[in-house]
RNA sequence: GGGGGAAUUCCCGAGCGGCCAAAGGGGGCAGACUGUAAAUCUGUUGUCAGUGACUUCGGUGGUCCGAAUCCACCUUCCCCCA
């Protein structure tokens, strides 16, 4: 089976660069596991690494869609798969790099999604028969379709009581019987390497830091751009923007905005470390009790390991 | 110098004699998560102990069976008049 790195964990810990340095080693290309640089003209509020960074090593899907384009977990696997069989086509190794934990999670496990599409008109419906109902009423509508579901979700989860309907609805199946057929015949061999802190002030602080750096590095002008065209949904979710926005329409002041981002990428990252955590897969190096050299060497011990399997 | 108001658990902020370890929000911590995921949702948050006990509402002393709530003084802060 095909091998591939994987390379995980909250933002602010140096994945892009310990990437750069891994596939430097083992002739690697890297490909971005994160639902913000995929857009064009988001670059410093998402920390995508800049072309100097890169030293040479190709990196895939940055840069792949407008801002004013949807993007979701499906054309992220499309694509992801369809990119580490050219990678490998070509003999170099695919390396996975990001930090959105669903994105990364649903590849390495081989989620089938179910062929449900997003159904934007049936949603809003959902959401207006939830408005009037109230939310209670809106799960009632699983009990008899989806049981499965209904047991498992919180009457408060709009969003997931509504997936759960509209899949049904479109397929006839539940959520459950997707994921019971999911997770077969895996394509890949998977090796994942996580990135955290011990320390959680430590990484609240880096998370800190490099948010005042963003902003040094011209964010708000980047924002203001932005702003100026079309934004999607999923694109205006974006940590930092949002905020920014604000400010750009009088409703903050810009040094409430920048605490924001603080605050909202620190809360980010706690949770990105809860996804991560249920992956007991995961070999975990601590960027507060180890220098980036010492992380390195081990990274590449285990890379000659893993390699060899 | 005179007059008025305020001090509440990490923060903001309710409470104005028993139903108060003290509403609500924020933050923290923990969890969930399968086509919006940098999103969304849930639990928990004085201490110790298994129905309970103990320490908290600026400080000190009082009143009362009983006080975060009433009184006196003190401290700090805010506002108004000089």
């Amino acid at each position: 089976m095909d091998k591939v790195l994987v390379i995980l964990g909250p933002t602010a810990t140096g994945k892009s660069k310990l990437s750069v340095e891994l596939a430097k080693e083992f002739n690697g290309e890297i490909i971005s596991a994160d639902s913000m640089q995929v857009y064009r003209g988001m670059d410093i509020g998402t920390a995508k690494v800049t072309d100097a960074e890169m030293h040479g090593i190709p990196h895939h899907m940055i840069d792949i869609v407008e801002p004013s384009c949807e993007f979701s977990l499906s054309d992220f696997l499309d694509i992801a798969k369809k990119t580490i069989r050219d990678i490998i086509s070509r003999n170099k190794f695919p390396i996975i790099v990001g930090g959105t934990g669903l994105y990364i999670s649903s590849l390495t496990e081989n989620i089938k999604l179910s062929p449900a599409k997003a159904d934007s008109e049936y949603r809003n419906f959902l959401k207006y028969y939830a408005d009037a109902n109230g939310p209670g009423e809106l799960k009632a509508l699983l009990r008899s379709v989806d049981p499965e579901s209904y047991d498992k979700l919180n009457v408060n989860d709009i969003r997931r009581v509504s997936r759960a309907l509209e899949i049904y609805r479109s397929e006839g199946k539940t959520v459950e019987e997707f994921n019971r057929e999911s997770k077969q015949d895996p394509e890949f061999y998977f090796f994942k390497i996580g990135l955290t802190s011990l320390d959680r002030e430590y990484l609240y602080s880096r998370i800190n830091r490099r948010v005042d750096e963003m902003m040094d590095h011209g964010f708000l002008q980047e924002a203001s751009d932005l702003f100026r065209g079309e934004i999607s949904s999923t694109a205006s979710q974006a940590i930092g923007y949002r905020q920014l926005y604000d400010y750009l329409s009088d409703k903050i002041t810009l040094e409430e905005a920048v605490e924001q981002i603080k605050l909202e990428s620190r809360r980010y990252a706690k949770r990105q470390l809860t996804w991560f955590k249920r992956d007991k897969s995961i070999i975990w190096h601590n960027i507060d009790t180890n220098n980036f050299e010492e992380i390195l060497n081990s990274c590449i011990k285990h890379m000659v390991k893993f390699l060899k399997v």
